[in-house]
RNA sequence: GCACCCGUAGCUCAGCUGGAUAGAGCGCUGCCCUCCGAAGGCAGAGGUCACAAGUUCGAAUCUUGUCGGGUGCGCCA
């Protein structure tokens, strides 16, 4: 429960109190903060929804209603306003409460019963296991783990779950690619062929495959060797690909094979279940306009009717050869979420998939009889730059960037915390000059230096005025009503504003919000300090008052705590000192 | 041709799922450091929310259309 949870549960039912007449949208209800502080604490537009479903005019209804907020504990005023608003203005006690709130919270505070552990399946990376990870891939994953952590906040049962893409052609190239490198390691002079894979990365899978085997598969033909090279050199890439999320320090519960999907059954179970229910048809697709292939021939499939719902036209579950496209497999891959037992699904994907997205939505409502809901997010490309510059990449040259590369060269606080400072649909820059820059521009030192210098005048506090017990439990019985500075209750409000950011947030599948309202708390604690700077009487350590003193000292562990746990569901350590 | 995403201050971007006078950083202008909290601070200028209709008490936000940018479009994954 948080001041806007709770303040609303009073306003609806002041209006059920009013036993007004018709249907009332009591769900359209809503209490916030008003954008102009000039406006009180907290505003509801309850008359304005309300007024004509009752018959009445905004103004009058709230008329009604305001007696009985102005009842409510910790109501100092109440105002209607504009069209009808109705604003609350909360004594200052009630704010200067939340601080112990927060502390006795600590890192809890924030959570929410809002998902009421239903449970939430967050689907991402599932990079092809053909090789390490590249730069590109950041983003998909910090977005990915941002989100579950975010969702396991708001109290949803969360399962990070990536999918193996191990069926298909590339691992039959990767197949390839091993058993050349296997012939070098046995000592041949190999010359990597156009359209395998030229990296070094499969130099030590050969050494294992040689050291393994031996001879054994040097000269045979591919069809004895390539199951078995195919499926080892799989495993060594996701070993390589979970070392590289690790560095992250990301970790998938759930690793989901597309090859187990067809080996099982799993897909013809899921074809056979549409086809069961006339949802699939063997026809002839129309070549796309604008970009007519040359070599279009029309030819009969196996054809899913992806535009019953809500798709652009229908789509191919089998090649004209009858083995099954991706689209069939994947299909099974989400009916088998739905008999796990998943009614929420996330998939996060990278932009240029965007046109993959109806068919797939098409096809969970379909397989669950629109009982499940999928949702797709798309994370936009990340522009890599140096001092501005544009970084060129090109597997060819070697000028490759891993996504260890730069993991390695900034951090990972860093590599998370940046690619969460936009919205997953708007390209980012990402400048490894500016990422690493200790000034106001950069957003991660700007965060973390806020946290550090709270660490640090705690530490302080120590020697200057040592009576005071600087534990959370100790700061949290201080007098807060000393904490009346207009900063300080600024500051304290927009921390009671996290339970509600993280719902906000939860509910719209946006963890970057974390990211900007961690900004925004860093800059009101940043302003505070530079208050002090100029008033000494607004300084956080006051040995003449050790009062005033122990409830600034709550004030700002209260900031920490929130900060602290931002950061944790960005996966982002917060720093106590910067160097 | 079609689909999806985007279009907000000179630049980079937020905008809490429809709320009140649209915000932040950078840049620009003007002030503020002998020292005690300047890896800065305070203040100011800067907007046809791409454009046009519509929905309603109320639109940057929803609908439709137009323009502009990006991505994608059977037997790749």
């Amino acid at each position: 429960m948080n001041v806007y949870t709770e303040f609303r549960r009073e306003v609806v039912r002041a209006v059920e109190s009013l036993g007004l007449a018709g249907e009332l949208p009591l769900k359209a209800i809503n209490v916030e903060p008003p954008r102009d502080p000039a406006h009180g604490d907290l505003a509801t537009n309850a008359a304005m929804v309300i007024a004509k479903p009752a018959g009445m005019a905004p103004r009058a209804l709230a008329d009604r209603i305001k007696p009985l907020l102005e009842k409510l504990d910790g109501v100092m005023a109440v105002e209607i306003a504009g069209p009808g608003f109705i604003n609350l203005r909360l004594d200052a006690g009630y704010w200067q409460r939340q601080v112990g709130v927060i502390l006795k919270a600590g890192q809890t505070y924030g959570d929410s019963q809002l998902g009421a552990g239903e449970p939430v399946n967050v689907e991402y990376v599932s990079a092809n296991p053909t090789g390490p990870m590249h730069v590109g891939h950041c983003r998909g994953a910090v977005f990915g783990d941002a989100l579950a952590a975010l969702l396991e906040k708001a109290g949803f049962k969360v399962t990070r779950e990536y999918y193996i893409n191990d069926a298909g052609a590339q691992v039959d190239v990767l197949a390839r690619s091993a058993h050349l490198r296997y012939r070098e390691a046995l000592g041949e002079t190999v010359t990597i062929p156009e359209g395998l894979y030229p990296g070094d990365y499969l130099k030590p899978v050969g050494a294992a495959l040689a050291k393994k085997h031996g001879e054994r598969y040097r000269a045979a033909p591919e069809a004895e060797w390539l199951p078995l090279f195919r499926s080892e050199a799989v495993d060594a890439m996701m070993d390589l690909i979970r070392d590289d999320l690790a560095a992250l320090n990301i970790h998938h519960a759930v690793f989901s094979s597309e090859k187990a999907l067809h080996d099982s059954g799993a897909v013809q179970g899921a074809f056979d279940r549409l086809q069961q229910r006339g949802l699939i048809y063997t026809g002839v697709l129309e070549p796309p306009k604008g970009k007519t292939p040359d070599d279009w021939e029309p030819r009969p499939q196996a054809l899913f009717k992806a535009s019953e719902f809500g798709d652009d036209t229908d789509r191919p579950l089998k090649k004209s050869d009858g083995s099954w496209t991706y689209f069939g497999a994947d299909i099974a891959y989400h009916d088998d979420k739905y008999r796990r037992g998943f009614r929420r699904m996330i998939d996060v994907w990278g932009a240029d998939h965007g046109g993959y997205v109806k068919r797939m939505k098409a096809a969970v409502k379909a397989i669950s009889n629109g009982e499940a809901d999928l949702d797709v997010k798309l994370v936009q490309m990340v522009n890599l730059l140096d001092g501005g510059e544009p970084v060129r990449m090109s597997k060819r040259a070697g000028t490759f960037v891993t996504l260890r590369d730069v993991v390695d060269e900034v951090g990972k606080d860093v590599v998370r915390f940046i690619m969460l400072t936009r919205k997953n649909d708007a390209q980012l820059d990402f400048d490894f000059r500016k990422v690493t820059e200790q000034s106001k521009d950069n957003p991660v030192f700007y965060v973390q230096y806020a946290h550090a210098r709270i660490c640090s005048v705690l530490r302080n506090a120590k020697t200057e005025v040592p009576a005071i017990d600087t534990a959370d439990a100790a700061l949290a019985g201080a007098d807060m009503s000393k904490l009346s500075h207009p900063s300080e209750l600024t500051l304290i409000k927009l921390l009671a504003g996290w339970p509600r950011l993280v719902e906000g947030a939860a509910e719209a599948h946006e963890p970057h919000r974390v990211a900007f309202f961690l900004q925004e708390v860093a800059a009101a604690f940043h302003g505070l300090w530079n208050v002090g700077r100029d008033d000494t009487s607004v300084r956080f350590l006051l040995p003449d008052d050790p009062e005033l003193t122990r409830a600034r000292l709550a004030m700002l562990r209260a900031v920490a705590v929130v900060i602290a746990s931002g950061l944790s569901v960005m996966g982002v350590t917060p720093v106590e000192e910067m160097r």
